[in-house]
DNA sequence: TTGTATGCGTTATCAG
DNA sequence: CTGATAACGCATACAA
């Protein structure tokens, strides 16, 4: 067995209360004592028992991370490492550890969940998503168990904790900067519709169309999934308007797609940005890496994560927390893949 | 406060050892109190407390994760992704829940290490690389405390539970298949020497030279750490050899690496596979989304991820298990990066 | 087949 | 300032 609080103090001479009290540094210990305790701690190479600490404190320092149910797509792609290197970092300030929840369907995710929190194996929960109509949120919200979202609330966003860009100025910046640099024909390729992020950047552009005076137009829109085929045939059929129709730019609402765009677009012959230009959103590794460079929106990944568990930490610690929304600034990353208009 | 087994106990009528029997599913008690606790938990909402459990049972059910010190670069690498969802999928199977060790440097990491042993949070630990000289596998052998390890071990690997590739072979694999396309001047570019990994498959690269009769030559060994820049230079310099001497093929031991071997060739205005072939390792979802798309050795890292956390289970749950190696197949995946040598 | 008592390693309450 | 003692929620040896 491994050495616990009344060996230590056997050897100290003291009781197991004061052993407590000298871990919890508490004040009204002797220096005197705490010393002798102290030695003996590390004679014996104590180690405090966090299992029976949680047990006495109900509180187990660790955090619980959601995935949405397509954890397997959501792993691949870049987002997921980053705000995972953020939330841990942030975790790792408070001495906070990080589980996470496992499953392949929804249920399975939902279930673990359920099972994290009643069985109390976590003080708190971050999801890494945000989804319509989620049971998580409102079984989250119905137990009154602490807990942050990644991303804006489909709706309660005043109840909930958020940690979030504002991805409808986004949308209207990258937008702009096209239009700033001559372009009038701009297409938007989003993701699944059902992501509140994809409908937010999509207003951005349609906000910052307006502005300009420019029609918005339905045909210019795709939607796809936000895998790497991303909408080969839509662009095809974009790409086969006639040039005085075609868009000069394109809006990409996540890097990875924009992979899959940049090979449709070289299999299609057209070059970027020669022919076309293009800005991409999220700045992850391969924004960097791919040929031609990609000009992106840097959301700071790594700062989502990083507030998401500094904030749920400081709601876990003072439960009456008012909610807030913390939002996370943007900022365009200038690269190769956008150019001046030809006229 | 949440509802707990007295409660339940008190509701059917019966003892709270009873109760907890019921939960284990203990044959010795008769299917009627069975039903009769079983409708109580129900009606209560009973959730067992892991964390009670856990001090009872000394045994938590969660598995620690080791990732390597410079854990920035390593999640950033799509191999991470992958073999968490294959450490998550063995976990779950088993209904083992997944914790991470949080750290920024290399003692923060082993002081995590050592709080989730010795703190009794964790049952097991996987250590997701393989280091020379490594603190960590000195604590936990000398504490016989259960743990796996992805790669192979520096040393002592007959007393070393680990799940990894034949990299030797791989590498022989490899090599041999450009030999099989006409290639003779083939050159390696590694990663850092440290790893395991990389002297293993130059070890490979070297044996299929020597079988087909082809001289090994010190100038065509590239060691650089797995960043994308890797080894800009270095490529240069090869490519600046007279054709005669020129390498007609890449041997590239990370994908990440050949994004950026990639880029510098696309600089030099050389094009893959007309003018140099190219063949890498790991098989990440990038392989297939470069241009041109990766011909790669797939180490099948999902698998890798998936038996570690299956073979670290069962050694938590039979201390006696004997140590194992388990040899994870690789293949090669034949994409557009590798051409027949031009004579 | 079921109930009673005790322990898992800490923390916290109450005396002293 | 320090020491008993009772929780925390569950599992299990021992009784019945």
């Amino acid at each position: 067995m491994s050495v616990t609080i009344k060996d230590v103090a056997k050897v100290a001479n003291v009781a197991p209360s004061t052993v407590s009290r000298v871990i919890a540094n508490n004040p009204r210990i002797s220096e005197q004592t705490k010393v002798k305790v102290r030695e003996a701690m590390e004679q014996l190479g104590y180690h405090p028992n966090f299992i029976a600490r949680s047990l006495a404190n109900q509180s187990t320092q660790v955090i619980g991370l959601v995935t949405p149910g397509s954890s397997d797509v959501f792993f691949q792609n870049p987002f997921f490492p980053t705000v995972l290197r953020g939330l841990n970092e942030g975790a790792h300030e408070h001495q906070y550890a990080l589980q996470l929840v496992t499953g392949k369907s929804e249920d399975d995710i939902y279930n673990g969940v359920v099972q994290m929190v009643q069985g109390g194996r976590v003080d708190g929960v971050v999801l890494l998503y945000s989804k319509v109509e989620d049971r998580i949120v409102t079984y989250l919200q119905d137990r009154d168990f602490p807990f942050v979202m990644i991303g804006k609330p489909y709706k309660l966003a005043e109840s909930i904790t958020h940690v979030d860009n504002d991805n409808v100025q986004a949308g209207f910046d990258a937008t702009e900067f096209l239009i700033g640099m001559g372009h009038e024909r701009i297409a938007y390729i989003g993701g699944d519709k059902q992501l509140v992020v994809t409908v937010e950047r999509l207003q951005g552009y349609k906000n910052a169309l307006e502005k300009a005076g420019i029609p918005y137009r339905d045909s210019y829109t795709v939607h796809e999934s936000f895998l790497l085929e991303g909408g080969k045939d839509a662009i095809c059929a974009l790409m086969d308007l006639p040039v005085s129709d075609r868009p000069t730019a394109l809006l990409v609402t996540d890097d990875l797609m924009s992979l899959g765009v940049l090979n449709t677009l070289s299999e299609l012959d057209m070059t970027v940005p020669e022919d076309i230009s293009m800005i991409s959103f999220n700045n992850v590794l391969f924004s960097e890496m791919s040929r031609p460079p990609l000009t992106s929106v840097d959301i700071n990944i790594f700062q989502l994560g990083f507030e998401a568990s500094a904030q749920l930490i400081k709601r876990v610690e003072h439960k009456s927390e008012p909610h807030r929304r913390i939002t996370v600034p943007h900022h365009i990353v200038k690269r190769f893949s956008t150019e001046y208009v030809k006229k």
